[in-house]
This record gives structure tokens, sequence and C-alpha cells, in this order.
DNA sequence: AACTTGACAGCAG
DNA sequence: GCTGCTGCCAAGT
């Protein structure tokens, strides 16, 4: 059972549209904590229970998975991916070229226009998706 | 209960 | 661009 922290993580990753990204710090914000919680999101992606692997992925259904191959760092850097095992990474770039997201020198390409940024609490507007 | 580690971010040099 | 430092965290030892 996951933590109320890891579920709201996973809450707003399986949010993120597909063909987009969005940052750790981003979700983080989102949660309105700030500091150091953006590696505590990391640790959560990293107990990700339903990663978007052959097995655990439906077909039609949008979301159904915690897509958390389309969260990378803030400058755009690619992040990790798995338990950090060789070729994690490399299934990671695999995912994000599927949906013609390209990663060139560990960063993810027109990153400022994919990327995308949950809500923040503070602000009730909800029109997040097309910026 | 203290201390360490980690899929990080922002700001200063 | 880069490197180094500190930061309203969460889990694991």
């Amino acid at each position: 059972m996951p933590s109320p922290f890891d579920a709201a993580v996973y809450a707003i990753v399986r949010r993120i549209p597909r063909g987009r990204v969005t940052t750790y710090g981003d979700i983080a914000k989102a949660l309105g904590r700030r500091g150091h919680t953006a590696r505590a999101v990391g640790s959560a992606l990293r107990r990700n229970p339903d990663p978007d692997s052959p097995k655990t992925r439906r077909r039609g259904g949008p979301s159904a998975v915690t897509p958390c191959h389309r969260v990378v760092r803030a400058n755009g850097a690619i992040g990790g991916y798995g338990g950090g095992f060789e070729g994690g990474i490399a299934r990671k770039i695999a995912l994000l070229a599927r949906e013609d997201i390209r990663v060139r020198a560990d960063r993810v390409e027109r990153f400022k226009s994919v990327r995308w940024q949950p809500a923040h609490p503070s602000t009730r507007r909800q029109r997040e998706d097309s910026l």
C-alpha cells in the first residue's frame, strides 16, 4: 500500500499527458512542498507500483499506469529510472522516444515546449494542460 | 531517536 | 554552460 505521499505523487504523474514531461520539482510544488521534497518525489517514483511495462500497460486506457518515464529533471536532464540498474535509463529513453520525445546528450530536446506543469495548490485554475 | 541516503532544485560563484 | 552548497522531505539503518 503506497503511503499518502506516494499516492499523491502517483496521482499527479498519471495526469501527465502523453508526449509531455514534467519535473520532480514541479510535482513537489504541486504538493505544496519545497526544499528537499523533489528528492522525496524521486524516492516515491522509485517505488512505483505500476510502471509502464508491457505487462502493466492497458490497451485503450489513457493513463491506467503511472508513467514515471515522463518525469525528468528541472534542467532537462533525463534523471533516473528503475533502481538505477544499467539499462534502466535506456528504457526510459525508449519509452519517451515512443512518444516523440527525443533525448540528446542526456537532455530532453525542446524541453521547454514539451514541459507540462501540474496546477499549484494555491491556484484553483485547472487549465494546466494547454501550457 | 539520530543519522544517512536519494530517480532533486535553486542560487551563488 | 559548469560546479558546489544548502534546502519547510521521506525512507531506510
